[in-house]
DNA sequence: CACCTATATCGATGATTGTCAATGTATGTG
DNA sequence: CACATACATTGACAATCATCGATATAGGTG
């Protein structure tokens, strides 16, 4: 593997490595609809505004999350996939 | 998923967020006879004997690198399953 | 024992990161 | 228009991290 594949793979794998992170990717994923606004995931993460909107950014940037804006709402879901590319990444070291 | 259990995950993919890291992984699970000792992992990184040793620990850590030394060496090889284990931590989410 | 080699550990340093408070932007409502 | 709400962005700060040089440890050899 060369350097450029390494800093692409760990750059996915830098999104999942931190706890909140994770667990923003499984109220995501278990939320009805399959989505959820930066409203409903300040207060199960105990974190302010600021601080999730930029972990939801680090995910969106990483290909994990979905950003769709509807009205005053940002709607986030799982990019279908996402989890059987980063799978993918391991199985293939 | 809890905290807990949330920094539990965090710390495995951080183990895999560095690219160099990455690269020792794929090195040692391509090397003939599944192990490679730390001075055959310096040169294809181009990094420091101090900083290899660093990153060995970590993957070791993290519970994807097992070590084994014999005489003056360090041999280092995948645990086995870890990759499954760690592929579990992300389609459990 | 003295010496060399392989590896680990320590201390320091520059870079990155997670978090927050403050502010900006955009959308909806009266 | 004025105002409220949802979200993004900015700037700052403390903490963590990747890397290196120097040093320590441990095993092998003479």
């Amino acid at each position: 593997m060369d350097d450029y594949e390494a800093q692409l793979r760990a750059s996915v794998f830098k999104a999942l490595a931190d706890p909140n992170r994770l667990r923003l990717l499984s109220i995501v994923r278990s939320s009805e609809g399959g989505e959820a606004c930066v409203c409903d995931l300040t207060e199960p993460l105990n974190l302010g505004q600021p601080t999730v909107s930029h972990h939801l950014k680090i995910l969106v940037d990483a290909g994990l999350l979905h950003r769709e804006k509807r009205g005053t709402w940002a709607y986030y879901s799982m990019v279908p996939g996402a989890i059987e590319r980063t799978t993918g990444l391991l199985e293939s070291l």
